[in-house]
Order: C-alpha cells, then sequence, then structure tokens
DNA sequence: GTAGCAACTCAAGTCCACTTGAGGTCAAGA
DNA sequence: TCTTGACCTCAAGTGGACTTGAGTTGCTAC
C-alpha cells in the first residue's frame, strides 16, 4: 500500500498542507507515521479528505466531522453522543433543502429579469417572494 | 404603516439587537429613522430579515446578500456583477445539494446501526460510502 | 561541505459574523 | 427630582477555519 507525502496529498484532493496540519491538531486526523520527520499518509486518508469536503459543503463542521470520523467511522469509541448528532444534522439538512429550494427560486426569477426592465421586474418577483407567493 | 422598534424587530424575527446594529453598520439594512436618538424601523425589515435568514441558510454570506439586497431587490443601481453573482449561487446551491444528499445518506445509514453490532455495521455502512456504492 | 529544497514548528494574523462590556443618554413614572 | 429601563456608541473579544511568516532540520546533489 502505497504512502504519500504531504504534497501528494494536496495535488491528491486540492487541501492544503497548512490545512492538513490544522486537521491533524485539531485532532481530525489522528497522527501517522513519519519518516524523517515528514509526515506520511495512507491512502485511506483520500477517502477521509472527500467526507470531510462533501461534509463541509453540507454545512457540518470540523468538530461534527470530528465525532462522525472519530467516534462513528473509526469505531475507536461507542462513547459520545453521535446518535444525537446524526438526528440534529439529518433536521438541520431537510431544513437546509428547503431554503436553498426558496433561495434557488429566487434567484432562477431575478436571473430572468432584464436589465431594460429591472426595477419592474424586480419588484413583480421580489414581491412575490416577499409574500410568500408562488 | 406601523413602526417597530429595535425590541419588536427582535422578538418578531429572533434576530438580535447587537445583530440588527451590524447590519446597519455593514450597510446591509440602510439607515432608517430615529426617535430621540432610537432606531425606527418600518414593517418591510421583517421580510428583509427573514430574506437574510433564508440567504444565510441556504449559504449565503452578508456580502453575497448584501449585493442581492441593496443592488438588486432595491433597483437602487443596476451596477455590479449581481448577474454573476446569481449564476454563480446558483450552481453553488446545485452543488450544495448534492453534498447534502450524500451526507444525508451515510448518515441515515450510520443511523441504523444498532449499538450492539455498531463495529462492523459501521465498517459495513461507511466503506459502501466511502468507496462510492449505493 | 555546502547549496537547495521540501518539509517542519510555533506564534501571530485574517476573515466572517457576531457578542460583550463599559460608560452615556433620554423620556416616563413614583 | 430622581430613578429605572430601554436604548445608544465604541472598542475589544470570540469561535471557526485556516493562512502566513520566521526561523529550523534533514536529505540529495554537486
Amino acid at each position: 500500500m502505497a504512502t504519500l507525502s504531504i504534497n501528494q496529498v494536496t495535488t491528491q484532493t486540492g487541501v492544503r498542507p497548512s490545512a492538513l496540519r490544522y486537521y491533524e491538531e485539531i485532532g481530525l486526523l489522528r497522527p501517522m507515521g513519519r519518516v524523517s520527520g515528514r509526515r506520511q499518509y495512507d491512502e485511506s486518508i483520500l477517502q477521509r479528505l472527500a467526507l470531510i469536503q462533501t461534509g463541509q459543503r453540507a454545512g457540518f463542521t470540523l468538530s461534527e466531522l470530528g465525532v462522525l470520523l472519530n467516534n462513528v467511522l473509526d469505531a475507536t469509541s461507542t462513547a459520545g453522543d453521535w446518535h444525537a448528532l446524526v438526528e440534529r444534522k439529518l433536521k438541520e439538512m431537510d431544513a437546509m433543502l428547503v431554503n436553498i429550494g426558496s433561495m434557488k427560486r429566487l434567484l432562477e426569477d431575478i436571473r430572468d429579469c432584464d436589465d431594460e426592465s429591472l426595477a419592474e421586474c424586480i419588484v413583480l418577483t421580489g414581491q412575490r417572494h416577499m409574500t410568500g407567493q408562488s
């Protein structure tokens, strides 16, 4: 199984070295081997980082991802409120879906205004959204 | 048309006075009337704040919302790249929808693990997600 | 052996979105 | 009149997620 340098991880994931060191510092990534002082990463880091990136874009904080990665996915510990976290985040995500839906509809309507009639168009679409009509 | 005190706005929207003053400071809310030094809000503030809240939960920064609120919804100015912003945010939101979908599926699978067989269950569901299978 | 380069540590800085705290003002009620 | 309460300003602090910069170490090549 190939091992990766910090720079190889960066080029394959887009996550900068400073971020990788920071993740390690806050315990999101567990300390891994060193060769003459330099970090060596296992290929499994790539999946971990993919999950971190997906999670962040889905509204998870790093500490929430830490609970999932360290308590759940690694099963290093059955302790902790990860059940509660999972339930809470599922609700939060459903709320986000609703909000994203609203904003998408608003922006799609606004996008279709042309610059000439911008003012009136905006008054119309804006009012429509502000008053909760479809 | 009724005017609202800062405290009334807070109770009706949940947005704290400190946040309202901050929004004003950064130009997200335009300066409004004062009565003996105290801010007086028009009822339309409620819709504006609703949009801000929805926007924030949909991943908009306050400065992005400022562009929409001040350049678009108020039509005070046709200047600025709000077209570009709208296109960019629509793409970002679609990406968020995908990410939220992935995380939801992961958490729903994890939730259904029971504590006894946690370790194995997680290995299975975790692997499934890590390797991109459904 | 020394120059170069990639990586290292540690402290400090940055951006965002606010909150907190100290001290000040003003109309209304006891 | 005097106190209370709601508001005010302004500066500084907070938490999250990193980045930046200075100074150091340790192979590798010449």
